[in-house]
DNA sequence: CACTCTCATTAGCCGTTATTATTGAGAAAT
DNA sequence: ATTTCTCAATAATAACGGCTAATGAGAGTG
């Protein structure tokens, strides 16, 4: 009975939800409903999608969730300073911005439920499944990933 | 423009990591390590495990985690109460308890995004990719659950 | 237009205190 | 043997106040 330790460690999974609040707090900044929102917005419209601060407005008021211009930018300008955006400088002028950890849209994660660590991988069928199991349900596909709880070769042995 | 409500709901995925201690605040209750540390037990042990308090105790033990027997009762007690927990009454006299989300072992969801409406399906595909993922990086397996984000077909038309 | 600045107002967060749920140890009950 | 109870000690939260980051509105900039 030497897996103990590990059924003990919180799940790592956990923390995928916090990352926005501890980084603002590090930097003695706060959480607020608007930059939960605005992030919120990227975070589930999927990856690639690409948003100008007029969009993320409109967006925001057309769902009862009136945010000030002046917010919008400088919330833009915050999340892209710590890494949750990334910005994209269209020729034309106007800024476009997107979810920069989506860059790998369906990612899959193996998590050792031990010590964290954690490996990407990728897999076809995965993402088939995900297609199918929407399609069949009548469902608009977003994204999917796939969560593996496991315990890492390290965390077998050495108890 | 119309799957603005979608965007803005913070994704029900979230909800997941908290259940425990949004529960309990509800009602009045504290989340303390105890309590944590036993639940942790059962999620983190995968599914079809049946402990009985002494074996919590043990393992909790075995893990430098002391907590009196009186608060492993107590607790189990809670947990079952809200929802958490499962309880099987031997006949021989004495109590198991196992996880109650996990009655699935591998099942994964299709989340509305919006409305948060939720279907579970099953997939060996799902399964075998997390199978064969855990063991290219010796992992030893404990379960799998796909997360599909999408949009209901309620959600995609009445705007 | 696309974006930034100013400034009065709002509200998030960090201490601290006060409240009371919870724990641990052991006795008691079943 | 398994589970509950008692009660003093502990510790998780709620409550409050102060500090100051952040917002909104609108003017300003290029």
């Amino acid at each position: 009975m030497n897996k103990v330790k590990a059924l003990l460690a919180s799940s790592p999974l956990k923390q995928y939800g916090r990352p926005l609040e501890v980084g603002l707090h590090q930097e003695g900044r706060r959480l607020t409903p608007q930059r939960r929102k605005i992030l919120d917005l990227f975070e589930n419209s999927g990856s690639g999608n690409h948003l100008s601060a007029e969009d993320v407005h409109h967006l925001l008021l057309e769902a009862k969730s009136r945010v000030s211009l002046a917010t919008i930018y400088r919330t833009l300008r915050l999340l892209v300073e710590m890494g949750f955006l990334y910005e994209l400088e269209l020729s034309e002028g106007g800024h476009r911005f997107e979810l920069a950890s989506n860059d790998h849209p369906d990612h899959h994660h193996l998590v050792c439920v031990r010590c964290g660590r954690t490996e990407e991988f990728e897999n076809e069928q995965v993402i088939q499944a995900g297609r199918i199991a929407a399609e069949k349900n009548g469902f608009k596909l977003i994204e999917s990933t796939l969560n593996v709880r496991a315990l890492c070769p390290g965390c077998q042995h050495n108890n």
